[in-house]
Parts: C-alpha cells; sequence; structure tokens
DNA sequence: TGATAATATATCAACATTACTATATTATAG
DNA sequence: CTATAATATAGTAATGTTGATATATTATCA
C-alpha cells in the first residue's frame, strides 16, 4: 500500500508538484480546437473575433477556450479598445507544435491518409 | 450558429480529424504520473515492476497508465517471461519533455522554489 | 446618459478520467 | 495438473472537462 487510502479522483497525492505543473500544462493542449488556436497564433496575434472567424466557432466557446491557455500562461491578452487580442507567450509553445508534429509523422509513417494531410503541412510554413 | 444544434458533451464537430489525433496525443501526455513514468522511460527501458518500486505507486495504478501511454503508441511493450518490459516508441518524445522543461523554465522564470527545481533538472542528464 | 459592440463568465447536463478494489489473464515452476 | 508471480482489466464512485445557453462586463459612440 503506497498511497493513502480512502480517496477517490484524478490526481495523484504523491507524484511531485513539478510534474503536475508539467500535466497542467499539457492538459492545456490537449484540445482540438486549442490545437488549432495555437497553431493560428504561432503566425501571429489574433483578435477573439479573428480566430472565432477563422475557427467556425461561437464566441463563448473561443473566450472559453482562450481562457483555458490564458490560465496556464500559454497566450496573453491584450485590450485594443473594444477588441482583444491574444498572443503566444513563449514562441517555444510553436516549437513544441512542430516537434509534436515530426512524432505523428514518424507515428502513423504508412498509416492512413492522415499522413498526406501532416507532410502538407509540414511543406507550408 | 456555426455548429450543430443539440449536442452535447466533450468532443467538437468541426475540428480537422489530425487536430484531435494531436489532441489525444498530449492528453496522453497529460498526468503527472504518466510524465513520471516518461522521464524514466527516457533512461531505457522498464518493467511494470522497476515503474512501480521507482514510482511508490499499486501495480493496478501502474498498468493503467501504461495501457493509457500504449493506447497512443508513446511505448510499447515486450513481454519477458513473467515481466513485462515498457519502452519508448519514439526518442522525440524525450525531446517534447525537455522542450516542455524548457517552457516551464522560461515562464516561471522569477517564481517560487519551482524554478530551482527546473534547474536541478537540466543539470543532471 | 443610453445603445451597441466585443469579450467574458456562470450554470448545467453530457461525457471523460481517475484511484481504488477485486478479479482475470498469462507464464513459470513444481 | 496446481500454485504462484507478474501484469492486465472490469466495475464504480468521485471529480474534471466541455458545449450550449444565458447573462455580465467593458469600452465606444451618439
Amino acid at each position: 500500500m503506497a498511497r493513502t487510502r480512502g480517496r477517490r479522483g484524478t490526481e495523484p497525492v504523491v507524484a511531485g508538484e513539478l510534474q503536475t505543473f508539467k500535466a497542467r500544462f499539457f492538459r492545456a493542449l490537449a484540445h482540438p480546437t486549442r490545437i488549432r488556436m495555437l497553431e493560428i497564433l504561432v503566425r501571429g496575434g489574433r483578435t477573439v473575433q479573428e480566430l472565432q472567424e477563422a475557427l467556425m466557432l461561437d464566441q463563448p466557446i473561443v473566450s472559453q477556450q482562450l481562457a483555458v491557455l490564458r490560465n496556464q500562461g500559454i497566450v496573453s491578452a491584450q485590450k485594443k479598445g473594444l477588441a482583444v487580442r491574444y498572443t503566444l507567450r513563449d514562441p517555444l509553445v510553436g516549437e513544441l507544435l512542430e516537434l509534436a508534429r515530426r512524432i505523428f509523422s514518424n507515428h502513423f509513417d504508412n498509416t492512413r491518409g492522415l499522413l498526406s494531410e501532416l507532410r502538407r503541412e509540414g511543406r507550408r510554413g
């Protein structure tokens, strides 16, 4: 028995604080919409409206997902009049996404049509 | 109204297949125990028992978390008699964790004692 | 001031994840 | 075969996440 009894739920008792932070960071990336957002923001800041149009999503959804990224310090928000412009806080996040892309590319290396889509993504910047 | 009505739940309707795969990958990393496992596996394959001892967790927990990583193709399992040895499928996952570490290092750059822990991690291999 | 535009947040139901326990599977040894 | 060891999985209750809707906040303009 290596852990406290009588517990339930989703977050471990032990497992260093640091890994918990890392896990929260990855969890913030763990959503298709947020990944799409980041892939756009890598190319430069965008207002909520611009993201909303690019993603074809309702406004509250966009704000909610941006809030997740904001709470993890992945993006930051600057008010510009009525609009709010979001930007990546660290360009390394872009590298992270690119590295993840390479991992998929390896993994799916001869699987389905997903490969061709990955390749296409790789060619454009 | 940019999306189908009458839906509920957790996965978006639109958002390309590819981003969904990427999200699943990140979700597999999004747990403190699994991160600790990967940080060990980066240094070489381990049996379930070895991981269990290193992490001080009950056996079913270890197997469950390994199953999550296995289902995403992040690790693979080889039977060796009674034991099962798990290994990283792609060394790039190690690079991904290291890149994530650098992002935290930037982010927490003058925050709490977490920073010193990150620095220490960075020094050893 | 009031009206409007852009964004944010609260609430809630559907669904997903998790730790725990008990049990199943698989392989080896006797 | 039976017993045992190592690992995997099923079931379940607690908790977390999400999309939709409604409403709140904030800034601009008339």
